[in-house]
DNA sequence: GACGAGTCTGACCGATCGGTCAAGGTCTGA
DNA sequence: TCAGACCTTGACCGATCGGTCAGACTCGTC
């Protein structure tokens, strides 16, 4: 602690994303300092600052895998249409939800203003495109109320059972997807 | 604005809670600053803090009226249990969420930490028996996931649709709770 | 031993936060 | 006319925010 260099010390930066994972898991992105991430890590606040040029870059590479895997599904889902876009999009959502569930506490209501940023510009599209693969083809906005308590629902149980088996959570929240969609309407897709 | 008292002026003090509202439900409570809300209303910071103790004062009587309504379901849910206490919790909760969904729109995310703070205590509890309520007497996660999936998605389809009418929205918001509710284990009540 | 690259830190910066306060204005009623 | 309740304000406060910077320390290499 006295010295410059205590330890070998490449694994600082990874330290950091960890320590800045937990606590805006924990308090939120606006809520979390960068003292609070030194503190949890152990080490100053300039440090963190060495390691990553500002507090947005710690967010933009903690959320590079999610967002990659969320533009792969984009892509998928882009060829598809009707009953199969919106079973696919439930089942690729509860998967990615499921399997980054601790990267996507992070966002926890501050999504919005998050999207807003110059950095997850494209996400604003694709997660439009989202919910209109999970509406599905229904008419009124039955269908896209429904897309919506999904889209917002199953983030947040995931981010609440943190510790519950993969093997368990996903099946669980896809039922709970597939129940909770409003059918595409056939009389648009025979 | 050059003169001490411009208007009549006995509604300051709900045009300040009405500006508040907004910009809560727009950018969150930690989101806000009281110079926000000052600018919004076209008043100085001194004065919304001339009737409002503190920020959190606003806080409180914003959601004063929300939780005296919860307070009530909560009662009601007290004196029943199995299905009948999942469905009422179930059609209680869609119908508070669409009475208040402006006012509910304020704690998107934040919900967590705002509960911490003292003068919200008791909400702590009757959120967790809204919960149980909503998860039926079902064996394992399957449905506390689900009422998970419940109490966070609605509120949030809520502040998504603040403009569509309470008739659209309240019976859309009940089929797909029941829907994604998973049905109280009939082994434990007969 | 000298040197440069990489790592870490305390001290510091301007901005903004929630909140206080004295002063001054308007109004009502005696 | 004047006292006092009520309302509004600019100036100010300490704390904290994200971010900068010069310097100090540890290395591997020549």
């Amino acid at each position: 602690m006295l010295d410059g260099m205590a330890r070998p010390m490449p694994e600082t930066h990874g330290d950091i994303l960890a320590a800045a994972t937990r606590r805006f898991a924990a308090t939120g992105y606006r809520g979390t300092s960068l003292q609070d991430i030194a503190r949890e890590v152990g080490c100053s606040k300039a440090t963190v600052l060495y390691h990553f040029a500002n507090k947005e870059a710690l967010l933009v590479e903690l959320m590079a895998r999610p967002l990659e895997v969320l533009a792969e599904l984009d892509a998928r889902l882009a060829v598809l249409d009707g009953a199969a876009a919106q079973w696919a999009a439930a089942e690729g959502f509860v998967d990615l939800a499921v399997r980054f569930r601790r990267e996507i506490a992070v966002l926890r209501g501050e999504f919005p203003e998050l999207l807003t940023q110059p950095a997850f510009a494209h996400v604003q599209r694709i997660s439009e495109r989202l919910l209109d693969a999970l509406a599905g083809d229904c008419a009124g906005p039955a269908g896209r109320i429904a897309a919506l308590v999904v889209l917002a629902g199953v983030p947040e149980a995931c981010a609440e059972f943190v510790d519950l088996p993969d093997e368990e959570l996903r099946p669980a929240l896809l039922s709970i997807a597939r129940r909770a969609l409003v059918p595409t309407d056939p009389s648009t897709h025979e």
